[in-house]
RNA sequence: GGGGGCGUAGUUCAGCUGGUUAGAAUACAUGCCUGUCACGCAUGGGGUCGCGAGUUCGAGCCUCGUCGCUCCCGCCA
């Protein structure tokens, strides 16, 4: 122990009692009852009471610092005349003896002693005062635990970490780059890496079989509740010679491990996980990362419809649409207007509405009017319904009416409280389509990413419907926040143009814009595949935080600002000109 | 780029149908108090009601504009 201190405030117990001890620390409560002033002493460890009488002439310096002024103490450790079972070392204080005042604290913005509900611009100006709160000092521990948990799961599984540039080449697909502009080359720029994919697989192809890293991943684009803007880490990982399963079944280790061991209370899905293909997701839940904490799902009931009575339906599913049934038990006595809300919903949606049908003491509610009684059997024996249940329909076609029905599940099970707030759900999506329509414009588009590998390869490209080609590439979602995203790559170079060509892109373009890449794959690249989940977000689901910038030490704020350092901020004319940039003013 | 919510003391908030001097808690300052642990009690300072315009005899409250924050959609291969 140095001159500061021979115990942290963390650490004394009743065993301690007699021992002299000096602590150093930040004042987190003050006491001053005239005659005799307590102060909470708090550092990284704990909290430790201190006890200044005032026969001591220290009485007055102790009364005039404010909170959170940095001190050290020096005295006996004693039995308390009360002991506070709240705290580990509420059995026993300081009688203080000698203080040092390293550095006294001006009037606080934010208070650190209570967890109050500072805004958000205040919290992050004054950030190093926010981490000294219980709660963000304590996430952002957990924050390292994980991340050091995940190196030693991939260490143990044969995995080692590199490190990738951070000065790169900007990439042409996907979210918007960082640019940062060369000096050496006039014009030109470097971009931040969305993430080390490109790098990962030149690592395969360099023959380095298993690759990890806790990797930054820049990306320019609007933030959420759940995704900071500028940057973030990922767990990336690669391996060669080696399938989907062989990707699953690291992950499922690593992963679950984590989850095990940090559950904190929750009880947790066990692997291996269920998979779940693309299309049935967007079926049965109305998502490709569902919240399976929600027992609600639903069924394609369009062949239900067509004679049924309900006219509107009977045509629409006629026109091709299809009508979407979700059973929901025990709801048939809910009054008119629980449906109604839900009506109303959609409609606000511009989703048609929802419709229902309620068995209720002894009689049927809603759309069944319509139907002859054979009918409202057929529908009842078809899902399984009972008295006292309802079946919510909605009907409609394509991925905006599906993620609607997702919506509408989410809201409905939140609404009656179905969701288990004490468990991890998990599942992968897996079976992603290779191509999607473009909305607007009908052109084939990729729709995840161009490197993954098409299921049935060359012979899917040149032979299927290329809306019906499937990519080995897959999701990981747990309680319905997609936490990984993975797939076995594409590692040859004709399969590549030829998957290009049909997205209407020519060799030239594949060359230009993939061409480390592209050249590589033309030297002897294995196979392989591998994932990538975010850091961030496994530990907000974690620690149960909804918001990401509470599990991050320096997050930046909404524009993308850091109000601390105050970045981004403007540069000296000199650092422009040898830049050769010029800011040109709206 | 689009939509919703919010903006009142250092901070968290209240503020009725538009009505006269804008409140509380906490923080801060001063005083009292020897067993507190969110210590207590008393007193005090602290406000451009985000900003600008409009309606009105009168605006914290209504209208319009604007700025800021935040959430969502777009976006995030």
């Amino acid at each position: 122990m140095n001159g500061y201190r021979t115990h942290t405030c963390g650490e004394l117990r009743a065993s301690d009692i007699n021992k002299e001890a000096k602590l150093a620390g930040w004042i987190h409560r003050k006491r001053n009852l005239g005659n005799l002033c307590f102060v909470d002493l708090r550092d990284h460890y704990g909290i430790t009471q201190c006890v200044f009488d005032s026969h001591s002439d220290l009485f007055e310096r102790i009364e005039a610092i404010r909170v959170e002024s940095v001190i050290s103490i020096s005295g006996e450790v004693v039995q308390r005349e009360s002991v506070n079972k709240n705290i580990p070392t509420g059995d026993i204080e300081i009688k203080v003896k000698t203080l040092e005042v390293y550095s006294e604290a001006d009037i606080l913005p934010v208070q650190v002693a209570s967890e109050g509900g500072e805004p958000e611009e205040l919290r992050l100006k004054y950030r190093f005062l926010d981490l000294r709160k219980d709660r963000i000092h304590k996430n952002i521990l957990l924050r390292s635990k994980v991340i050091q948990r995940s190196r030693e799961l991939m260490r143990e599984q044969g995995f080692t970490e590199y490190q990738t540039p951070i000065l790169t080449a900007s990439s042409p697909e996907g979210a918007r780059d960082f640019l940062v502009p060369s000096r050496l080359n006039p014009g030109k720029f470097y971009a931040l890496p969305q993430a080390p994919q490109q790098f990962k697989q030149l690592l395969m192809v360099s023959g380095f079989d298993k690759y990890f890293q806790i990797a930054p991943c820049f990306r320019d684009e609007d933030p959420r509740a759940d995704r900071s803007p500028g940057e973030f880490y990922q767990m990336d990982m690669e391996m060669s010679f080696a399938t989907q399963d062989d990707v699953f079944a690291v992950i499922e280790h690593t992963l679950g491990t984590i989850f095990n061991e940090f559950a904190n209370g929750k009880t947790v899905d066990q692997a291996p996980y269920i998979h779940i293909p693309f299309r049935e997701a967007m079926l049965k839940y109305g998502s490709d990362k569902p919240d399976l904490r929600n027992p609600l799902f639903m069924i394609d009931a369009s062949s239900l419809f067509g004679d049924s009575g309900f006219g509107v339906y009977d045509s629409m599913v006629k026109e091709g649409k299809v009508v979407k049934a979700m059973l929901v038990k025990g709801i048939a006595s809910k009054p008119r207007s629980f449906f109604d809300k839900l009506d109303g919903y959609a409609k606000e949606e511009d989703m048609g509405g929802v419709t229902y049908i309620a068995w209720a003491e002894g009689t049927t509610k809603g759309i069944s009017r319509m139907m002859s009684a054979e009918k409202i059997e057929e529908i009842k024996q078809a899902l399984n319904a009972e008295d006292g249940d309802a079946i919510l329909f909605v009907v409609g076609k394509g991925m905006k009416f599906d993620k609607f029905s997702g919506r509408l599940r989410n809201k409905v099970g939140e609404e009656l409280g179905l969701i288990d707030e004490n468990s991890f759900k998990m599942c992968w999506i897996v079976d992603f389509p290779f191509y999607e329509e473009n909305d607007e414009t009908g052109a084939v588009e990729f729709s995840h990413n161009p490197f993954s590998m098409p299921q049935g390869g060359m012979d899917a490209l040149l032979n299927k419907n290329p809306l019906d080609i499937l990519a080995y590439q897959y999701d990981f979602v747990c309680n319905g926040v997609e936490l990984l995203s993975g797939a076995v790559r594409n590692h040859q170079p004709e399969i590549m143009y030829k998957a290009f060509e049909i997205a209407g892109y020519d060799n030239s373009v594949v060359d230009n814009k993939f061409g480390g890449m592209i050249s590589a794959f033309k030297f002897g690249a294995p196979p392989h595949a591998g994932s990538a989940y975010g850091v961030d977000r496994l530990v907000m689901l974690l620690l149960d935080e909804p918001i990401i910038r509470d599990v991050i030490l320096f997050p930046l704020n909404g524009k993308a600002q850091d109000l601390m350092m105050q970045a981004p901020n403007v540069v000296t004319q000199q650092q422009l000109d040898e830049l050769h940039i010029q800011v040109v003013k709206d």
